[in-house]
DNA sequence: CATGAATGAGCGTTCATTCAT
DNA sequence: CATGAATGAACGCTCATTCAT
């Protein structure tokens, strides 16, 4: 009754997307069942179809609410003037929290995406790919600039990035008291320096 | 009828690890049904329950078969007596090959042994907790020793030697062309010294 | 207020019992849905409980708008006073047109009308049990007055009459190019003289 | 145990078919559930799967088993030697007996086909096709032999007695005393003579 | 008069598992 | 050692129907 009363469907749509991918994130796509999405939504198994065509298409929703706000931040982070070590932790930072802010879905985006038929796959590759290739573009830039090694293969380095945030993201979702702030600073300082003195 | 009898058993038990690890890894544990593993193995579905008690207990044997030798190679190279640099690259080699040596095993182990009950879960869960410990001594080590900074966490390493490694896998498993050696030598690089100047 | 709203409701409801028609000619009453009816119709799924009170009562109403005038038009014929050859082509005529003119509601009588529980029939049955009486009659009239050969048993006769004209109707229903009056002659003339020279 | 043993299968898939086919009938295709068949074979319902694919391929089964041997019958009689008339009393003998011998089935091939996919029609459209295309060919015969008027039309004449037969068939399987023989006796005397005198 | 959201039962189908042979 | 037949529970999904608005 408010002024742009955008939608009690959306509202309820928005609570089914978050319930499955709780569920897909902790059982798997498969090991996922209708009935238990409805029960953590409240409502009828059958009712569940008013807001899902299939299951199928409940899992490409909660793949695209899981990654699709996580691309635009690092678009961002890319067109930004900043020099190369402040966006990649501001990369690390952005990927990390995901973790937490958008209710496992990104988890549910990395683990169970490959279970999505080619054709339903295909709106998340291209969001995947400009994820990586953004990512790389840093690494080209930071390359042309001198800050980083010009034997780095900027591909690699990029892949690597994605790979450990993944990597402990799995931790982040699993463990709720995890200090962020100390893991990404951690993780950013590996990626620069290494291990070694 | 001893030994080769015994033997012969134990041939077949081993293609029907490595007949759930395939279906396992490319489709999930869940998503695998004992049809498709019994056809794989070119048996009938019922004949698998003389191999496995159940599909759970599938699951564990292939996961057992995934982390195994990996720990016990592991042990080895923890127990030399080469320098850090050398410990880490043949940790890395150890579990990147184990990819393709085991039969997409140890990306089961990653990837659905949290499907098993904890029961069940305990005798990996130390297994792997053996593996990244042994780990976590070769950083310590090296860190007593000077040649990895003092200021570095042997758990985060150790958890993200791992992560690498992993995230790696996944792309090893699905592309059979990749380069081992040189994707060794580029995470090892990375890991000692980072992607600055 | 009166007369036109009460039409207005009247013209929605018949082209509701339309919309069941064509539904339960191509789907038959089981396969077809409420939802496709709906769609047809163009309004919402719920809102079809506002012209029938249930899916059986659709069928009932498609059934009674399928044979009623169809009687009727049985009724006139056998009244008039014409000669048996000209009733029997009247008769066939009336019965081949109803497959065209009213919307496949007849091809809905024939076929689906027995998923209807007995009480919702028993209309049903007086209507049809009309027919075929006014149909015997002639005949009965026709064997008196010396037309239609003495060993003829009416009720075959007019049950049979029915069945081709039925099974005829099938092919009508589905092919609209086929010529009616053509198709009248000749059910006629075999009805009267058969295939034998 | 005994000679040939046939098979197990052999027998119970065809009880299953049987099973099928009475519920097809009864209820249609859309109307009758796995559950029902199930039941009346005196098996789980999921068990149902083990002799059919799906329900649509029990449907295509049973329509075989209704038509097949119907068609080989109606072969042999357009093949050997004998007049017209008593090829069109067989054929009208073996028609109408098939709704009796054959369980139902016939009727459901010819209701419940339509609700086949196009491809797995195919088949059995071939089959209905060679059926009508013998009632021409012995048509056509009997015009050129001059016992048929050469006015018919072989087409007509074809579809029409198997439309006839079929829908006294739906009396035959619905009650179970109507005698036979006077029956085809009464179709064979329309079909040659008419009703005129 | 009509909608949109929801229901609960039932559907066809697949599943892991059992067991006599 | 392995099969083939069967089970019963669960699955994803569709259905006819209801009712507050």
């Amino acid at each position: 009754m408010n002024a742009p009363s955008r939608s009690r469907y959306d509202e309820q749509k928005a609570e089914a997307v978050k319930a499955a991918a709780a569920e897909f994130a902790s059982k798997g796509y498969h090991g996922a069942s209708t009935k238990d999405i409805a029960a953590r939504l409240g409502v009828q198994q059958g009712s569940l179809y008013y807001y899902f065509r299939s299951k199928e298409d409940a899992l490409l929703e909660v793949c695209l609410y899981g990654i699709r706000d996580y691309v635009q931040r690092m678009e961002r982070i890319a067109a930004d003037g900043q020099p190369f070590e402040a966006k990649l932790f501001a990369t690390v930072t952005s990927h990390l929290s995901s973790y937490r802010s958008t209710n496992e879905a990104l988890k549910v985006y990395n683990d169970e995406r490959l279970y999505l038929p080619p054709e339903k796959r295909r709106n998340l590759k291209e969001l995947g790919s400009a994820y990586r290739e953004h990512l790389e573009g840093i690494f080209d830039q930071a390359i042309a600039d001198g800050v980083v090694r010009a034997d780095v293969d900027s591909h690699f380095a990029a892949q690597t990035v994605i790979g450990i945030c993944n990597a402990w993201g799995d931790h982040i979702v699993r463990e709720p008291d995890l200090d962020l702030f100390d893991l990404t600073r951690k993780c950013t300082d590996l990626l620069l320096h290494g291990f070694a003195r």
